[in-house]
DNA sequence: ATGGTGGATTTTCCA
């Protein structure tokens, strides 16, 4: 089984790269953010030619996040439930057959200590309420998407000159850490120990030429599925050629799902 | 310190 997070920046600017993409890998569920467009301006008919399902939440001109995926998602629910700010539409979760996806475009908060950059930990705040709640009901659970945040200096190309600055100060690390304290561990890492590996570059400084970039766009995972987890890995050649995101996407390999009955006979059986 | 690029909507905002 195959899950990939990808900011487009614009869905339907990256459709030309987005078509050939998902007809190469196929993914079973793609979380996307900053779609950038209206529900009904939603390029719907291409993708669901591709056979993909397709729950969306956006907005016009910002923001804005989807769900495709193979088989029919249940249980929706767009933005947090009961927020009485859903003027920003950045989060939207689904079950797909076992695992509760939760697929979220945190804000960027723009320079630290602006108003932005309080909104930021504020919707953090309100978002590790929303995980830990839905933790509770789903415990194979995935929590996707960009986060706009460093988890340590290996995720930055140049950690002096990045040092506390948006993306990578010690309050939004902080906000970060409190999310895998619920339980969630960051999966990429979990598997590739060095630095040196971004899913971000900058548009503006020719990041992508250089090399230099940012580790956000993350996978964190509960104890279930990181059990059930393969590998995570960036893919560099879709950030790579004509009228590319300023994201790659990132990709996460899980073992096919067991069988219900497989898994109740497992269950009963283990036990001497 | 500034600006560089890209997208949507517009003569600027956001990233």
């Amino acid at each position: 089984m195959l899950i990939a997070t990808w900011n487009v920046n614009s869905v339907r600017a990256r459709l030309p790269r987005l078509l050939p993409w998902l007809e190469t890998l196929r993914p079973d569920v793609v979380c996307l953010q900053e779609l950038k467009c209206r529900d009904e301006d939603f390029p719907a008919g291409p993708l669901e030619e591709l056979g993909y399902n397709i729950l969306s939440y956006g907005q016009k001109t910002y923001n804005g996040v989807a769900l495709l995926s193979l088989e029919r998602a249940e249980d929706p629910i767009r933005g947090f439930p009961g927020d009485p700010d859903a003027s920003q539409k950045r989060v939207i979760t689904a079950t797909f057959g076992d695992l509760r996806i939760l697929n979220a475009y945190v804000v960027n908060g723009r320079e630290v200590g602006c108003a932005a950059y309080q909104h930021k930990l504020d919707w953090l705040a309100k978002l590790r309420e929303f995980v830990a709640a839905q933790l509770s009901e789903y415990p194979r659970l995935v929590l996707t998407g960009d986060f706009n945040i460093t988890f340590d200096d290996r995720d930055v190309y140049d950690p002096e000159a990045w040092r506390e600055k948006i993306l990578c100060s010690t309050p939004e690390r902080a906000a970060l850490a409190d999310l895998t304290g619920l339980g969630l561990t960051d999966l990429f890492r979990y598997f590739h120990d060095e630095g040196g590996h971004y899913s971000w570059f900058d548009f503006r400084t020719r990041g992508f030429q250089r090399k230099l970039g940012l580790r956000i766009d993350h996978f964190l995972a509960s104890g279930p599925v990181l059990e059930a987890s393969r590998d995570v890995r960036i893919d560099l050649v879709a950030r790579d050629g004509e009228k590319p995101s300023d994201h790659a996407p990132v990709l996460l390999e899980l073992l096919e799902q067991s069988e219900p009955s497989e898994r109740g006979m497992t269950a009963e059986t283990d036990t001497p």
